[in-house]
DNA sequence: GATGAATGAGTGTTCATTCAT
DNA sequence: GATGAATGAACACTCATTCAT
């Protein structure tokens, strides 16, 4: 008799995924998810064994959504600069639904001893490092290590969501004036990259 | 007569420091702040009352430490140029002292609602923009609001350090050679900013 | 399935009673209600969320449960005097069971905010106080306020033996020439009520 | 050199008397009263060794006191009726000053274990009981052992106080209504006591 | 598959107390 | 005589985890 799949793991993994990267909520605790998930605290720990193997899983499979979908973007055929732009666009989607996912991340990988990303396929990404050199080699970016171009390129995209609270207590700016600076950002990115 | 002052003070706020910002222990307990003191769990507490009070004290020394490093850079009578490489090196300083103080911040942004940065002074931020506008005035920079300079720099400078070990695995790099392209960004953040 | 009952809930309570009310240990920990109830100290808080929440519990039902018996007694159809003797009797039992109640809820009174008796039922409380001004009028009792009357029988039976220890030794008696003393009173209350 | 009395003894004592008997604060810690004396908290364990040994001074000192004064009535040359006239008002006056003193020593009778009332001359006492007795054999006072009469007395005068706001509530009656009530007592005792 | 009951280990905090000055 | 500094012991409370069902 096959075990029946009544999709409450699944269940507790969204609810995870969307308290953790969504809410912001990075203390979340067992309970917190549990009544978010509508079960009972134990039936965690009956899926997931202990809180850590719980994060650890959502982390590891959000890591590797994310790699995915940049992935078959940076493994397309389209050229270089179509690329960029469009793993941008993915990239700042992925900000608006999982806005801190990254916080998330950051906090996690110097507590737990997380593996992280051992199973990254190295593929698309040394493919894509090649392109840019040769787009170097081109003219059309300055040169420099390709491991940099995307370092900076992240760089960009990432810090000033993580920071924004900072920033806009920094800036003295209002929700909207610094939604709209941010806003602003994807074509500035763009324009930085190349030239 | 004077109070007489041990220093434990100092002390806890110093090893608090040390914990947060250099070993990078973000959930350092009350306990391990006093082991690593060398001083009574209660000690914390008979100066600092509360857990998040003598965080709130740390958090709010190291930033007004640095905005007053970072403020005294931008309102010196030096060019642009100059300020903005001193800049990324008082920067990246401080990143090698406390190489965690980014990643603590940005924790504690979305926990507790800190003020953060009430008492930042506006003067030397707003001088700093106005040169650097009058700068992409004069062709030196791309012209864009210059808060997005500003945070292109620091993004540019904080983010691959705080995503390190993410990065190491990624690129399935030593410590040596990534510490060896950290070590190149200065230069190349420089050139980035400017042309 | 109805939800399973390890009467555990049943015994904290139980347990917390006898040590606050019988064993007169006002200030008992946490700790010592569950080591006394033989359960963990996180029962504790499984089951009452706080310690004040555990004594607020305890507090009314015994309260209640009281105010049930004294309200029994009040309410029934027998002649007054009668009455005054069950009350005497049911008081006096009461008090022989839980000698230390009155003691815990004149400190409980002064320090937490009860609404200590918020939900008694006025009903037979009315109708005993205008039964006792029909007897005054009759002239079986000296005439006053009825309220003066009900405070009059419950001082003159709770006082005594809530300050027992200090009276033991004020008019240096043994234990058993007190006891003997104290059971002199039922009789000699009710006579002083009447007449 | 005699040692100089700088008072603060003294002062911490009365202010302890304050807190304890006047404010109702019994569970006052050492910093309550050291503050509310305006000296160092070091400084009471200074004039008292410990916690516990100032409550037992301040209590011993109390109860001296009260003793010393209704001593005083009883072994007055008065007629019995005028001296019972007197302790109710010298009680009454001392129940106003210090409205806690009896809750307190309730509490602390079962607590510590002190001697309490150790030092109280038994001349006044007893020879008050004994004049309380001649007065029963002349038929003015209900005939019992002499020990009730007192019991009596100071139950009908402590008791509703004691638990006055168990009284509010279960009267329903305003702060106002109920001193009123309280303030009829003194006579009503009065007459109550004898015949 | 899922849960209510129960627990062990730990957390921040308080408090009376001590001691060098 | 009096105090600031520091501590040990305790306390209420929380949380991840386990287990019988």
């Amino acid at each position: 008799m096959p075990a029946k799949d009544t999709g409450t793991e699944q269940l507790i993994k969204t609810t995870a995924k969307r308290i953790f990267f969504t809410e912001g909520k990075l203390h979340a605790t067992t309970q917190d998810i549990a009544n978010a998930a509508g079960v009972n605290r134990a039936a965690l720990h009956y899926y997931f064994r202990t809180r850590d193997q719980l994060i650890a899983v959502v982390f590891k499979e959000s890591m590797q959504d994310l790699s995915l979908r940049l992935g078959a973007v940076m493994g397309s055929e389209k050229p270089l600069k179509a690329k960029i732009e469009e793993l941008i666009d993915v990239f700042m989607n992925e900000m608006s639904v999982y806005p801190y996912q990254e916080t998330f991340m950051v906090t996690e990988i110097n507590t737990a001893g997380h593996e992280l990303v051992n199973d990254i396929e190295e593929g698309p990404v040394d493919k894509f490092l090649k392109e840019i050199e040769s787009e170097m080699q081109a003219g059309a970016i300055e040169k420099m290590n390709p491991k940099h171009f995307l370092m900076n390129l992240f760089s960009l995209l990432s810090y000033p969501l993580m920071m924004a609270p900072l920033y806009r207590q920094f800036f003295r700016m209002g929700q909207q004036d610094f939604d709209q600076l941010i806003a602003e950002r994807k074509q500035l990115i763009y324009k930085m990259m190349f030239k």
